[in-house]
RNA sequence: GGGCCCGUAGCUCAGUCGGUCAGAGCACCUCGUUUACACCGAGGGGGUCAGCGGUUCGAGCCCGCUCGGGCCCA
């Protein structure tokens, strides 16, 4: 215990208890004795490391921590690691540029290595090549001061994680696992290479995934082109008339009335005079230009659509790096064609399309004027030149795209999991029923978890690419690019008989979705933890990720347990600036969380969080916090009334009097009530209901009960004291979870041990277990009318009354009979009669005379 | 084009099972410097529950349509 303050203040709380939890373990995990079921674990996010974080982080995060407390309370071991993704893009980025360095995965790893810059390279420094190895030991060095501040934040925050739990996703632990999770869904048959069609982003040369997408409207131009059929020039409208050298049929709906004729006939291509089928296909779409489309290799997801359904050729002309591939396709033979794809070969997309757009004019094969449009064009998320298609060889995992019992049992799983709030679920549903094909998950970048293999090479000197060689488990992590596969001799790395490693990387979300199995010891790493953890109770993240991260975590689940992850998931709204703009880096809206923690404590951001429901959106005027200020005013007074309560003189009795009774009976229903709300992730109502009872305790009740605690006969003293101190000891616990630090304070004045080890209230911990009889509700009714007829005298609420009439019906009256003394002292009201009337009111007041009031102060 | 969420006081939002639900806080106005609290307290005014129609004895709540805002997918 500690000595209670003569005025108590919430500065400071953060750091001196952020200290004591960490010295005595407060939050620590203990497995010992304990079981699947006397744990509560948590699936925490893992923040981006080289990112920062916003308001937005403070926010969701606080809705899990409530949950953890309140676990924790409950008496369940609460396991709640945080993780840091440290593995992907955003890091790739940040360490070339802080250490002036670019991956060459040819490169053998140096182990005396020392980058050319530290944090002080120039913005266009050349970069050292260096191998994979040093440039994670490098991510690895970088990272770690980041989340040295966040967990400082966190810290502040007061996330009730066990620090000792964390993980990171660039660690040997984590390529590890994440290659051993790709190395079982390969020896299942659920990733598999494949030769296909592949969304590729030129500027990163990788390929993309389906959940990396992103439509974003850009401005085009409508061309229309003259093809030549049977029936003369026919008219087709396209927007990349560049890849008419791609051309390999053109198809209308095959409803068209006016193709019906041309249906199964050839056409020849413009300029090329390439022959090409005139198909009929239903997703062409009659009403769009002339109803013909021309089928390119490939411009977009439908080209491919209809290239595989079509079953045509492929004639690609674009190249991984963007450009014009310097060989025609085959199927231009005429020397006009052939010189014409001379002049394209070695350009960009756009660049090509002036050149062709200008001969076709020439060749008058063009009708009218282009027209400017504006259509969605899909992007990688995080790049801005428009995705290409190319045809290449990448590594997919099922997903359910083209697989309607594995989809099934996808959307089984996630009928399995109780969402917060249960719409949540429909955006999963929606996603699952829209994938459009497998998961690739190889990216042709240079720092991230490497496909963990390698290929044959045949005596021929060709790579074998269905000659998979495998790494043996006990060899994880791997990297293919200077490892060597059993059997073989570093020096046959290339050569004719030898091998080749596989230099891509997966997609960070093939590491993301083992975040339960890293952070539980999956595997053979800690098989007790995991039998101890899994699956989680919880799952908290962002609506914005349920596509990404909570979709692919419930695919790699149902591949190795075939069962959902955890069973519950919390999703947290996003914050709002008061334009309600999401709030971004980009916009300059975004408010610094350690700033807005210093300057108005963590409890009452915490408050502001904890104010809103899982799955709303929360508005936050970084000028005018109006819900922190609210939130640390009820901290502030939580440290008042507490101390006030505690500070008073005698020893708690018997809860003999009906005010004190009744006031325990309704916080009995709020402990219910709030504990039941809790139960369902709805941590919102749980904290208003008890925010409501706690300011009617202290400007009602305490108020009423005040002088009797003070003056009172002993058995009215005890009673009032007993009862005084068993509630706040049951309000502190109430509001443990959403403000940890000012209740703490406050419990260290009267108890030993933290409150957030302390249980959970229950109505058994009251000293009473009567029902609610409506005396409080009276009480508070009958005080605001002789309060409200001082403030109508505009009299001070102190000045004394002589004389007071309260009417009230028979059933109120008989009660308020129970408390008219305490009335009658919080009113200074000398004599109070209490009489019968229709409704509850004050029928008369008489103020003493001024001099009165003069005498008592 | 399809799906989901939202629309309640000037603002931010609650409203559980259809029946004391027209609510809270902030803001505003008035009063008060009280021995827990001026980082404060007390009191007060303020709403056509987006609109229209339906179900019902009864609708903020259930159903349909319309309008407006947001998000996701195509």
């Amino acid at each position: 215990m500690s000595a209670m303050p003569e005025k108590p203040a919430l500065e400071g709380l953060e750091t001196k208890w952020d200290a004591h939890w960490e010295q005595e373990g407060t939050y620590r995990f203990d497995r010992t004795g304990q079981s699947r079921d006397t744990i509560y674990s948590i699936d925490t996010p893992p923040p981006t490391a080289s990112g920062s974080l916003h308001v937005g982080h403070v926010f969701s995060y606080s809705h899990t921590d409530v949950i953890a407390r309140f676990q924790r309370m409950r008496g369940r071991t609460v396991f709640y690691p945080m993780g840091w993704d440290d593995n992907g893009l955003p890091t790739e980025r940040r360490v070339q540029n802080y250490y002036g360095v670019r991956v060459d995965p040819s490169l053998p790893y140096d182990a005396d290595y020392t980058p050319p810059f530290d944090g002080d390279a120039p913005a266009k420094a050349q970069q050292q090549p260096v191998s994979r190895q040093n440039f994670i030991e490098l991510c690895e060095r970088l990272t770690e001061e980041d989340e040295r501040k966040f967990e400082e934040l966190w810290r502040t925050l007061g996330l009730s994680v066990d620090w000792s739990q964390t993980y990171r996703t660039i660690s040997s632990h984590a390529r590890a696992t994440s290659q051993r999770a790709f190395l079982r869904n390969l020896e299942r048959g659920e990733a598999y290479q494949s030769d296909a069609p592949t969304l590729w982003d030129v500027t990163f040369r990788s390929a993309v995934a389906q959940a990396e997408l992103e439509d974003r409207e850009q401005p085009g131009t409508f061309h229309t082109l003259l093809f030549t059929s049977g029936d003369g020039d026919l008219r087709i409208d396209t927007t990349r008339p560049e890849l008419l050298p791609a051309c390999v049929a053109v198809v209308a709906h095959p409803d068209d009335e006016r193709y019906q004729h041309l249906f199964g006939s050839t056409v020849r291509t413009p300029v090329f005079d390439v022959e090409v089928p005139f198909l009929a296909h239903h997703l062409a779409q009659p009403d769009k230009g002339t109803g013909v489309a021309m089928v390119c290799t490939f411009g977009d997801m439908t080209d491919v659509i209809w290239w595989r359904e079509l079953d045509l050729p492929a004639r690609p002309v674009i190249g991984f790096d963007g450009r014009f591939l310097p060989d025609a396709p085959a199927a231009i033979t005429s020397p006009e064609g052939t010189a014409l794809y001379a002049e394209l070969a070695g350009k960009t997309v756009f660049s090509a399309k002036e050149a062709l757009v200008a001969a076709l004019a020439a060749a008058e094969r063009t009708v009218g004027e282009p027209r400017r449009i504006t259509h969605p064009v899909k992007f990688y998320e995080k790049g801005d030149k428009p995705l290409e298609i190319v045809t290449t060889r990448q590594w997919y995992v099922r997903n359910g795209g083209r697989d309607a019992e594995l989809r099934e049992r996808l959307l089984e799983l996630g009928r399995g999991i109780e969402w917060h709030p249960d719409h949540m679920r429909v955006r999963y549903e929606n996603w699952v029923q829209g994938l459009a094909g497998d998961w690739l998950i190889s990216r042709q970048r240079f720092f991230g978890v490497p496909i963990p293999v390698w290929y044959r090479v045949g005596e021929d000197g060709e790579t074998r690419f269905d000659d998979v060689l495998l790494p043996n488990p006990s060899q994880l992590p791997v990297d293919p690019s200077t490892d060597v596969p059993d059997g073989f001799e570093a020096s046959q790395r290339g050569a004719a008989g030898g091998f080749v490693g596989e230099v891509d990387i997966m997609d960070t979300w093939a590491t993301s979705s083992l975040t339960p199995q890293l952070a539980g010891g999956w595997g053979g790493v800690d098989d007790e933890l995991w039998d101890l953890v899994a699956p989680f109770d919880l799952r908290p993240q962002g609506q914005d990720i349920i596509r990404t991260w909570l979709f692919s975590t419930a695919l790699r689940a149902l591949f190795e347990g075939g069962k959902a992850p955890w069973r519950h998931t919390a999703i947290s709204g996003w914050i709002l600036d008061p334009d309600r703009k999401k709030m971004s880096k980009s916009k300059g809206n975004v408010v610094t969380p350690l700033g807005m923690l210093e300057e108005h404590g963590a409890d009452g951001v915490r408050y502001w969080a904890l104010s809103s429901r899982l799955g709303v959106d929360a508005t936050l005027d970084p000028q005018n916090p109006k819900m922190i200020k609210i939130g640390r005013r009820l901290a502030m007074k939580v440290l008042n009334a507490a101390r006030f309560v505690y500070q008073m003189e005698g020893e708690p009795g018997e809860i003999a009097n009906p005010i004190d009774i009744d006031m325990l009976a309704e916080l009995g229903q709020v402990i219910d009530q709030a504990t039941a709300a809790l139960e369902r992730y709805d941590h919102a109502r749980a904290l208003e209901l008890t925010e409501t009872f706690f300011w009617t305790f202290c400007d009602d009740y305490l108020e009423v009960v005040k002088q009797r605690a003070y003056q009172g006969d002993e058995i009215g003293r005890a009673s009032a004291i007993g009862a005084l101190r068993s509630a706040i000891d049951v309000l502190l616990r109430l509001l443990a979870p959403v403000l940890p630090f000012a209740t703490e304070e406050v419990w260290s004045w009267t108890h030993e041990g933290s409150i957030h080890v302390a249980p959970w209230p229950t109505r058994s911990d009251l000293p009473t277990s009567a029902g609610t009889t409506g005396l409080l509700p009276a009480v508070s009714e009958a005080l605001i009318g002789i309060r409200r007829a001082k403030s109508d005298a505009k009299a001070s609420q102190r000045t004394p009354v002589t004389h007071a009439v309260l009417a009230a019906p028979s059933t109120q009256l008989g009660l308020l009979e129970q408390a008219a003394r305490d009335l009658a002292d919080v009113g200074r009201i000398e004599r109070l009669e209490l009489v019968a009337g229709d409704a509850l009111e004050v029928r008369s007041i008489e103020l003493a005379p001024e001099g009165d009031a003069q005498a008592q102060r």
